[in-house]
DNA sequence: GCGGTTAGGTCTCTAAATGAGACCTGTATT
DNA sequence: AATACAGGTCTCATTTAGAGACCTAACCGC
């Protein structure tokens, strides 16, 4: 598996990927942070309202989720709809493109909750000293 | 799928869990941040020294990278190793926990590669606009 | 028809996180 | 004696994120 990675990291620099240009890194960044990653997971379950959303994530801000959103909707992750209702409505969902995503993100879930007794054990073992 | 990922968000909130104090979070913050991703793959690789790290991320500040090395390390993600050479040499190297969750990272990254033609598309498309 | 509410944001201001880079300790090198 | 390297820490400037006021338009109760 490792050798995969080599290859791939040798690749890009090989193509002149400034660190800071990888595109590859600017999806990674916008899709695996903090509020990305949970935002992803409430669509996942089903679409959303903005506000919807708001409530679903207790500890955002609005300026977040829509900065957050925005970013996911231009790389295509997922989509906005507004509907000329009264108010207005807009929801928010995946594409295609974000649903495959998704099984990945989940899988990192999953990892951490069945890691978590040893981090957990880690961590104490690290703080002791 | 997500009727997995709808049960433990329900779990999550049922277990009282204040959004704030849910330790998936928090490791799942340690390990899909910016940094920590790319520290990850590079370790996945082989072992390295603080050095050698710094010089294969560019664009990485020492205060950064000790930062993440010290959040992965207290993690048990990875093990930093000191020895007792002259001048005194550090490695990092992923733990049994680490290599288990490089093939999900990987995972992301061939992801992000794969869906990079769609992404610009998408980008593009957004910025038009 | 006045006050309050909802939706979906934007704007401003402050607080926290990050980046750049000087500095430190100890040994070896020239 | 001066310089270099490893592996950091410390300080300060810049970025980013968070809290919350504000906006528009329409509806609800009374």
């Amino acid at each position: 598996m490792p050798e995969v990675s080599a290859r791939k990291l040798q690749d890009w620099t090989e193509q002149g990927f400034e660190p800071g240009n990888c595109p590859v890194r600017q999806v990674l960044d916008h899709v695996s942070a903090k509020w990305p990653v949970l935002i992803l997971l409430e669509l996942g379950l089903k679409p959303m309202r903005f506000n919807e959303l708001l409530r679903a994530l207790p500890d955002i801000s609005k300026r977040m989720l829509t900065q957050s959103l925005r970013n996911l909707e231009r790389d295509g992750i997922l989509r906005r709809e507004v509907f000329d209702t009264k108010p207005p409505s807009v929801t928010y969902s995946l594409t295609d493109l974000g649903e495959g995503f998704l099984p990945h993100l989940l899988a990192l879930v999953d990892w951490a909750e069945k890691g978590m007794p040893e981090i957990v054990a880690a961590r104490q073992r690290f703080d002791r000293t």
